[in-house]
DNA sequence: CCGACTCTACCCAGATTG
DNA sequence: GGCGCAATCTGGGTAGAG
């Protein structure tokens, strides 16, 4: 039978939008980086008729969809509504993977909630039953024997369905369809085998193992005949450990100034650091990412001897690899990494008796190098302080980052799309999201439906409401206050959502 | 002592995924 | 001409230890 579920919510992002803002049902919905080098994170149905898809830069869009909805997406409500369709998955099976915000693996023979074929589609259809009772959402559902044809079923399931494929029925399945489809062809592998004159799932089979390897290389190769025979033995895991934290910004105009690159690159540290220490750990190798004007990118890396969490430590071994990088023509991206993490509390110890060890080094051969040249020695290290210290130069053109308050005539300039989105916009003082829920002190619950020039328009309405009207306001109406969002199920017949304070404003 | 060899760790780019 | 962010994996290259 088929053991394994694959869960994928239809158009997340945007449809946890329209559930929440009822004059967004049925129109066109674009979530993504709304900055002048933004991408589509995800379009409503309504959006891709009109060719709009995921990774679509916003100009594009935009001329596309011109009149479609355009939003920040808001990772801390989306978040709210993936708890609890996980908390519903969990119901079904203790082993469940989480692949994103908005997909899951479950596998049904850990959890004795199915034992053949017409039971696992029941259960696959009370999941969608239970998910749309509690969410407001719709997702579909692909059951099979492994993970990659459960996933491709869902995929073919889409939107708001389920397709179930009997084991053993696999090749007949797979056989015709593009290699795209298989777990690891991207753009660059399809093109590869294309010009090998392999489009479909059997050309592969009927290739051999022995030419795929050839072809793509061992590891990929091997792997890759298994799928295309549709063999595919990988198993549903429950939690996986991160192997390293990394933070990176795009910013709304190219980086120039060395000394503000240095600045910028030392912040993202910060904030690499911090997420690191957030989830516990302490790592060993940093890694400096730059994408230059041209979109040319490189990575440099450096291992230290021990871990670390130190922001000092990260920031001197980021800023030490930024100096090995040519940045003439301009930076649009940096980024810093941690990898080889380690955890903290089993490695700590070890880590300061190796920074110790290390110290007293360096300090060894300072005093050798300054002994040997006489009183000279110790400059450059003066001069790498003193350019780390030297302030962020704030006038010198670009914006980018959290430093985007001053609007021109487009959106300013917040990193284009991410969680550091909704960070950003809680520091700059009152600047209203496009999307972001807030509360009117008269009018009640709504939501920013755009801001510029010193006035922010707020439509009113919420998830259980008719569709509202919209009112603007000054930027600084007291009135006006910024809001979680509300519940998106939870009144009408069925579970009344405890929570509910807030509901009956409007006169 | 030198060269060939294997192992391991590291570095970096590129591809893929959601 | 336009192309985000985070994470993972692989393959090829280099360097040092034995």
């Amino acid at each position: 039978m088929p053991t394994i579920l694959h869960l994928d919510m239809d158009a997340f992002f945007a449809a946890a939008e329209q559930a929440s803002k009822p004059s967004l049902r049925g129109k066109p919905v674009i979530v993504g980086g709304l900055g002048p080098r933004g991408v589509v994170a995800t379009a409503s149905y309504e959006a891709r008729r009109f060719g709009v898809h995921s990774a679509m830069p916003m100009g594009q869009a935009r001329r596309l969809a011109p009149n479609a909805a355009y939003l920040v997406p808001r990772f801390t409500f989306y978040r709210s509504i993936s708890e609890q369709v996980m908390e519903l998955l969990g119901r079904l099976s203790p082993l469940v993977e989480p692949l994103s915000l908005d997909e899951a693996f479950v596998d049904l023979e850990a959890g004795e909630v199915a034992d053949d074929s017409a039971s696992a589609r029941a259960a696959g259809e009370r999941l969608r039953i239970q998910i749309l009772a509690t969410t407001g959402l719709t997702g579909s559902v692909g059951l099979a024997g492994s993970k990659m044809i459960a996933k491709i079923a869902s995929e073919e399931a889409k939107p708001d369905g389920l397709v179930l494929i009997e084991p053993g029925t696999e090749r007949e399945f797979l056989g015709p369809r593009s290699v795209r489809i298989l777990p690891g062809v991207g753009p660059a592998t399809g093109e590869h085998l294309r010009r090998a004159g392999m489009t479909t799932v059997s050309d592969l089979a009927e290739a051999g193992e022995d030419e795929l390897v050839r072809l793509i290389g061992r590891a990929h190769g091997a792997s890759l005949y298994r799928m295309a025979q549709g063999y595919d033995d990988r198993p549903v895991v429950a939690e996986r450990d991160a192997k390293s934290v990394s933070v990176e910004d795009t910013f709304a105009v190219d980086l120039h100034d060395r000394v503000r690159i240095r600045a910028e690159v030392e912040r993202l540290a910060d904030r690499c650091v911090g997420r690191l220490r957030e989830s516990g750990h302490s790592g060993r190798t940093i890694v400096l990412k730059v994408r230059r004007y041209d979109f040319s990118t490189l990575t440099r890396s450096e291992t230290l001897r021990g871990p670390t969490d130190d922001p000092g430590v990260v920031r001197e071994a980021a800023g030490r690899l930024l100096e090995a990088v040519d940045t003439t023509g301009g930076v649009r991206l940096l980024g810093v990494a941690v990898s080889g993490l380690a955890d903290y509390t089993q490695e700590d110890l070890f880590a300061q008796a190796e920074a110790r060890e290390a110290e007293a080094e360096a300090a060894a051969r300072a005093e050798a190098l300054a002994e040997a040249r006489g009183a000279g020695a110790g400059a450059e290290d003066e001069e790498r302080d003193a350019r780390g210290e030297s302030s962020g130069a704030p006038g010198s053109g670009a914006v980018g980052g959290d430093a985007g308050g001053a609007s021109g005539g487009v959106s300013g300039g917040f990193p284009s799309l991410g969680g550091a989105a909704e960070e950003a916009a809680g520091k700059v003082e009152r600047e209203w999201m496009p999307g972001h829920d807030v509360r009117h002190a008269e009018y009640g619950p709504g939501w920013v439906q755009g801001s510029g020039v010193g006035r922010v328009t707020v439509r009113f309405e919420d998830p259980g409401s008719a569709p509202g009207r919209v009112r603007t306001f000054g930027v600084d109406d007291p009135d006006l206050i910024p809001a979680e969002p509300l519940p998106l199920v939870g009144r009408g017949p069925g579970v009344a959502q405890g929570t509910g304070q807030g509901t009956e404003e409007a006169g």
